[in-house]
DNA sequence: GTCTATAAGAAGATAGAC
DNA sequence: GTCTATCTTCTTATAGAC
């Protein structure tokens, strides 16, 4: 369990500190603090602070493109999978939607990565594009195209699929924005979170004639 | 149009740059020299840093009161005002949400504020709940009432007034956040906020028999 | 790979001239 | 109310002993 090499245990206390005050606010002191080294030793294994977080940004990267493929929210996974996402009932669809909810706001890397690009999107365009992407984008688009392989298998009335896609997946980002700092509020975002979805559901669940 | 006092160039200043940079990021050298002045001389108009960032607080509770009053989004008011809410219609609704989303995004001390404390929120209990307060809670309950009253008023068929609220604003509140660092993209999320906004009346709105 | 010592500079803030 | 000069502390980063 304590395997972690130093060069991961900095990236991790670095994480921790930089998605409570921001990269600028943190010194490379804290961060060696909070690995039990002294500051000087940390230029061991990063030759900069920015080195840091550029690591980190990497480590992001390469672990959100394995969490999407296993969510199947890789829009080329989604289009060679039609059959899963065609036969997708209500149930599927509370499930897709905790999980990806879950995730974002209990994977430990994940959920302070994200709250570190929140802090860090307004001062560098590149980070502002990757949060949009990351956060934004690639789930509304997925989630479109699940939406739309539903309407063409006939569980879902026709309609916008980015609209569905909004519908759906904005109560989530709102719902987790509220539980990023009140822990407290999150047994109650979960059941919004199932309501939300069976709403959804009902609303755009394709009618019986 | 000059007539700004040193005092209120320094907390504009000083909240256009912790706005993109956070608080501690930014130094007071920065903010002087961003009103034309030096660093020394800012002192003359406030005791510290620190309470630069408390009159911004400050200032920006009082100026939400008032738009919160003038957007009749108190609370309040609204039970006062029955008969504005329960004859409300498609496009009353629209121009709810729009007018909700340009202040939002458009009001200059409001957006950057927005996003000031969209930066500072994850250290400190206090700027987390005041985050927390004035974009979830405080919408959400409003449009809440407001969705009850126009149910009571037959407008809207049956249903959760909080579920609606989450329905109708949480799709507002994630286009707010894809605008803040990419202004090319308001004229697609202002007719987003339409579209949504006549979806949610056509889905909600009470059924003819 | 860790430490102490230290450089070189920037930070918040004050003193005092004008 | 503005400035220059200055203080103190903290910052990132390096040098070199162990």
């Amino acid at each position: 369990m304590e395997k972690l090499s130093t060069r991961q245990r900095i990236m991790q206390e670095a994480l921790t500190l930089f998605a409570e005050n921001g990269f600028e606010a943190v010194s490379v002191a804290q961060i060696a603090s909070a690995v039990g080294i002294k500051a000087p030793s940390l230029y061991k294994h990063f030759e900069s602070k920015q080195h840091i977080f550029d690591e980190i940004l990497l480590e992001m990267q390469s672990r959100y493109e394995q969490k999407a493929a296993s969510l199947q929210m890789n829009g080329m996974e989604a289009t060679k999978d039609i059959a899963v996402f065609s036969g997708l009932d209500e149930q599927q669809l509370v499930e897709m939607g905790k999980n990806l909810f879950d995730y974002f706001l209990h994977d430990t890397f994940a959920s302070k990565f994200r709250r570190m690009l929140t802090i860090e999107q307004y001062h560098s365009r590149d980070l502002s594009a990757l949060y949009t992407k990351q956060y934004l984008d690639e789930p509304l688009s997925y989630q479109s195209l699940v939406f739309g392989l539903m309407i063409q298998a006939g569980l879902l009335e026709p309609e916008d699929p980015m609209l569905l896609a909004l519908h759906f997946y904005a109560p989530l980002f709102l719902l987790l924005t509220s539980c990023d700092c009140h822990p407290e509020r999150e047994e109650k975002a979960f059941q919004m979170v199932e309501q939300h979805i069976r709403q959804f559901s009902r609303l755009h669940g394709k009618k019986e004639l």
